[in-house]
DNA sequence: TAAGTGTAATAGCTCGGATAGTACAGCTAA
DNA sequence: TTAGCTGTACTATCCGAGCTATTACACTTA
């Protein structure tokens, strides 16, 4: 239940960590179809955040479709393609990779990056 | 001389943008060593920014030792090795790659990414 | 009914980023 | 020497995104 852990320092916004997170969760499966979010107000005393600030993130993925929102039912986790929701972590990475590229940089370069990162993050 | 070509809407900050496209032109070999970059007036009344920004903006790049300045003089290009060079901006690269990653994403994914966003910008 | 849910609305704070303006000192070419 | 360029420093101000604080309403369920 130590689910959203967020960096209140980070320059990301945080109702965007909370995106991020949620769609992260759904990718490993941790979170499935039809579960139930947190309550704005359980979250937002959990990770000590301002409900406020909990909605925006919740009615961004309800837009997005990734979530659906009940009025006195709850928040609760959308069917979704995985494909689908993967783009929106995605996009992100694609900027950088298109930055570093445009600055040019070489494809290789960055493909060796990632392995190296990858390894790291197995490790760990 | 179109040189800086920057995004006014862009969520990243106009002077990090500057200090990001002078490393691009170094990398690109359009920059050399003792090059002499605009002048903090210059290049603020060529991209429409007050001249602090710009004043930010060479403040970083001196601070990294990629460019150097002299009073009434101007500033100039360093002597830099490229990998080093390279390194800030990869390092933005590397955030976005291990986020992708540590949200479970595989690396295969991301190479191919590369791969597609590489094939892209050659043709263009 | 009570306690939980999402939702809405208003007001205010904070801080990074950017602007505006002025000033000073160093360099260089006419 | 002088005029015009350079970097640099400083103060004051504005702006907007992000977040907070608070209250309120309507819905649902045990």
């Amino acid at each position: 239940m130590v689910f959203f852990e967020i960096d209140l320092k980070s320059r990301t916004p945080i109702y965007e960590q909370i995106y991020k997170k949620t769609v992260e969760l759904i990718i490993k499966g941790e979170l499935k179809e039809n579960d139930q979010m947190p309550s704005v107000r359980a979250l937002s005393a959990e990770i000590s955040v301002n409900p406020n600030t909990i909605t925006k993130a919740y009615a961004l993925l309800e837009k997005d479709g990734i979530i659906y929102s009940l009025s006195g039912r709850g928040s609760f986790v959308a069917k979704v393609e995985l494909e689908k929701v993967a783009d929106f972590l995605l996009a992100d990475f694609d900027r950088c990779a298109l930055d570093a590229l445009e600055s040019g940089i070489s494809p290789s370069i960055l493909v060796d990056r990632i392995n190296t990162l990858s390894k790291k993050t197995d490790i760990t």
